[in-house]
DNA sequence: TGTACATCAGTGAACGCGCGTTCACTGATGTAC
DNA sequence: TGTACATCAGTGAACGCGCGTTCACTGATGTAC
C-alpha cells in the first residue's frame, strides 16, 4: 500500500458502490472493507463522508469541464460569427463524455451518480456540482440558444432537460435496459451504440414541431 | 384517530417524505411522528418498512392500470383491424397519468417514487412492479408496435424507454425545475403544461430517422 | 555524522446515536351461549 | 339480558445493530542544528 495509495482505492471503491447502491444506502464500512483500508482512512483524507461524495464527483467532473472548454473554444474559432449547428454542438458533447473516463468503465458509473445527484435528497451535492460546474452548462446552453434561433427560451429549456432526462435515465439504467434488451433481442449494446441511437431521438426532440398553445391560463 | 385513518395517514405521509428524501433516508419515525402516529404502528400493519414501501405503490398503480386497461380496451374497440395512431396511445396514457391522482396532488410524487425505483438499490421494488404492473406495460408497447411498424423492435424498445426517461425524469425533477425556469422566464408552469410540451417531442423523438449503422461491429 | 524534533499517513478501538423491529400490554368492540 | 371469551387496533418501552465520527496512538520520513 503505498503511500497516496490509500486515496484512490477509497474513490475507486466508493464510485462503484455509490453507484450500485446509493449515497445513503453505501456505508464507510462497506466501501474501507471492500477497498482494504482502514475506516478512519475516510475521515483522515477527507474529512466526512458527504466530503467523500463530492471528491468522486469532481474526479470525473474536473478534466471533463476542462476538455469541454476546449473542445467547445475550438468550434467557436471554426464556426466565427456563424452559428455552430445543433448536431455538431451534440456531438461534440457526446465525444467529451465519452472520451474522459475511457481508461476506467465508469462512464455509466457516472452517469448513475448524476442521476442520483439530481435525484436524491443530497441537496448538498445538486449545490456543489451547480456551483462548481454550472458555468460550462450555461455555455453550451447559450451556443444551443444560438443554433436553434427559432425556439422560444422557455421551450429550449425545456427541450434541454427533457433530453438530459433521456440521456441520464438511459445511460445511469444501463445494466437493467441492457439486460432486457439483450434477452428479448439477443443484441449486446455498447455505450458507443447507445449514444448512436440516442442522437437521432435527441436532435428531432429538439426540433420538434412547438406545441398547441395552452387552452386556457391555468 | 378513527380505526382504519391511521392507515391511510401513514400512506399519506410516507408518500411524501419518500418523494423528498428517497427510501433510506426516510425513517419510521420520522414518518409516524408526522403522522401523528405509533411507531410501531408500521409495523403492525404492514408488517414491514419495505412492505410500506410497496403499498405506497400499489395505492397509485392499481387504480392506474385498472384505467388505463379500460381506456385501452376502449381504443382497441373504437381501431378495429387498424393500428391506433402513437399520437392516440400517448394522448391516453398522459389522460389516464394525469387523472388517477387528481384527488391529491401526488403527481409529482408518484413520479418522483417511479424515478427513484429505477435508480434506487431496492430492487426489491422494480421486481414488485414488474410482477404486478409489468402486463399493462406490455400491452402497451405491443399497441405501439403496431402503431410504428417501420421501426425496428429493438430500436423501439430502446426509444420507449428514451421516452420514459424524460418522463420520468422531468416529472421527477419538477420542482428544481420548475424554480428555475419561473426565476429565469417568469412563466409558471403546470403538470398539464409540460405534458402539453412533452407531447411534440415525443412524438418526434419517437419518429425521428433511424441511426446511422454502426461502422464496426465491437 | 549524530541527535532531537516535526510532520504525516495510517491505525484500532471506542463514542453516542438513530435505526427497524419486537414484545408484553391495554382497551374497545364483537360473538357465543 | 348477562357473562365469558375472542378479536383487533393501537401503545410504550426496550432490543440489538450498524452507522459516521473521534481520539490517542504508532511508525516512518524529513528537517534543523
Amino acid at each position: 500500500m503505498a503511500q497516496t495509495d490509500t486515496v484512490t482505492r477509497i474513490l475507486d471503491t466508493a464510485e462503484v458502490l455509490f453507484a450500485e447502491r446509493g449515497f445513503a444506502e453505501t456505508s464507510l464500512r462497506n466501501i474501507t472493507s471492500k477497498a482494504k483500508v482502514n475506516l478512519a482512512a475516510v475521515n483522515y483524507h477527507f474529512g466526512s463522508k458527504k466530503a467523500l461524495i463530492q471528491a468522486v464527483f469532481a474526479r470525473y467532473l474536473d478534466p471533463f469541464t476542462e476538455r469541454f472548454h476546449t473542445a467547445l473554444d475550438e468550434l467557436e474559432s471554426e464556426y466565427v460569427d456563424r452559428p455552430i449547428p445543433l448536431e455538431v454542438l451534440l456531438e461534440s458533447m457526446a465525444r467529451t463524455v465519452l472520451e474522459v473516463p475511457a481508461e476506467r468503465n465508469s462512464l455509466k458509473v457516472f452517469m448513475r451518480l448524476l442521476g442520483l445527484a439530481y435525484t436524491q435528497a443530497q441537496g448538498h451535492l445538486r449545490r456543489f456540482i451547480q456551483a462548481h460546474y454550472g458555468s460550462v452548462f450555461t455555455r453550451f446552453a447559450e451556443l444551443v440558444r444560438r443554433a436553434t434561433p427559432d425556439l422560444p427560451d422557455a421551450e429550449r429549456f425545456w427541450r434541454l432537460h427533457f433530453m438530459l432526462g433521456t440521456v441520464i435515465f438511459t445511460l445511469s439504467g444501463l445494466d437493467a435496459l441492457r439486460d432486457i434488451a439483450e434477452k428479448d433481442y439477443g443484441e449486446h449494446v455498447s455505450v458507443r451504440d447507445l449514444i448512436r441511437r440516442l442522437r437521432p431521438v435527441v436532435v428531432a426532440g429538439m426540433n420538434a414541431p412547438l406545441p398547441e398553445p395552452a387552452k386556457t391560463v391555468s
